[in-house]
DNA sequence: TTGGAACTGGACCGTCCAGTACTGTATCGA
DNA sequence: TCGATACAGTACTGGACGGTCCAGTTCCAA
């Protein structure tokens, strides 16, 4: 790996470190230099402002935490036990998205809603919304194969999607990572929540 | 009232709209004594540092969400439509927290989280679990008197609140207020997420 | 080995901002 | 009416920070 490559990482990641930690305002070009164990004008050199430096990190952990959370499900079509599948796809979410890079890009993302709205929505979509698409895409198919009466995916995705992650994503907002939920307390969650919902959309009810 | 006061009050309305809109580090106390018209010398007479202002306005907003939100909800206990008591609580409560105040103010507690600590848990506690509390007591009469199965009437609560709240909440937070549902949009959800609520604990399912 | 690109370290510029100091004026209670 | 207090307006201090510049050094490919 080239010199070049290797201090362009190093700065990518001191910024990185930095932007999570303590936001946009808070986080100045210097601390990202002394961090990446570089001149100030060797980040300069890699990045044209703070701005695009910001722009850049946001993108690319952005679309770590995405890919990491929707992957290797299995194909809903093949599924009998509804139950167990659901269950899987919460569990899974839930170990994704709650830990503390995520929570702390979120609170990111947040801050900056109204410098950077541009960026926000691109959050929004490439994050949230991939996850209502997904399970209006399950929900539906389960509909189709009668194994559940689910008559407005979309809808009932949003609302499932939330009942997964709401409280403890809300919880960690606000009180640190450290009130993030154990592996053990997730999985509670995840058979609590999907219960909920399958009792309330079984046929017959 | 004096003259006093009445700058008093000028400045933390100032200031409320500027921390609101701009966050901590981004207003400066020029911008508020301009906006009271008023001088900068009569900011630092009424608060000590720009430091104090900020937690003063936060208690001041948060205090005043609350109190509009959780207020004048009649007896669980002389109900007997359990259903049309919960779709006006959902109702009520998505009125009263989905406006740009509240949404600004979470935004702004979110972004300070790291910087004041404190405050961010005051704002959970003075805030989501009063409804989570007012919620859990709800659902816990709706047990007793058999109207309702709901054996863990704090976790369904908290899972319920969230129904409701959730999906709005977090659109705005990203997209912005102007993404904030109108009232009729409002209602249909509320309908919706206390149907699905509902099916789910209702005795014999 | 050599030439150019990348780099360091630090000085530097312009700007912004919290908080203070000072001068003169309006307000108000006794 | 008089004295104290609050006030406007403005200049100022001290420090932080984004971004640039430059002189000298290190790295690497040809």
């Amino acid at each position: 790996m080239k010199q070049f490559d290797k201090k362009h990482l190093a700065i990518l990641d001191a910024a990185t470190t930095a932007f999570l930690r303590g936001g946009y305002l808070a986080t100045n070009m210097e601390q990202i230099a002394k961090a990446a164990s570089v001149s100030k004008q060797t980040v300069y050199k890699h990045f044209a402002s703070k701005e695009e430096l910001f722009l850049r990190i946001v993108e690319h952990v952005t679309a770590r935490a995405t890919a990491s959370s929707y992957r290797d499900m299995s194909d809903p079509d093949t599924v009998n036990d509804v139950r167990a599948y659901l269950i899987a796809y919460a569990d899974r979410e839930l170990a994704a998205l709650l830990v503390p890079e995520v929570m702390q890009l979120r609170r990111l993302v947040i801050s900056e809603a109204e410098r950077f709205p541009k960026l926000a929505q691109s959050f929004y979509r490439n994050g949230p919304q991939v996850g209502f698409d997904t399970l209006a895409q399950i929900l539906e198919r389960f509909d189709n194969k009668g194994l559940l009466h689910v008559p407005e995916p979309r809808r009932s995705a949003e609302i499932l999607n939330w009942m997964i992650l709401a409280h403890f994503i809300n919880r960690a907002m606000f009180l640190g990572d450290a009130a993030l939920p154990d592996r053990t307390e997730q999985r509670q969650h995840a058979q609590r929540s999907v219960q909920l919902f399958i009792s309330a959309h079984s046929h017959g009810t």
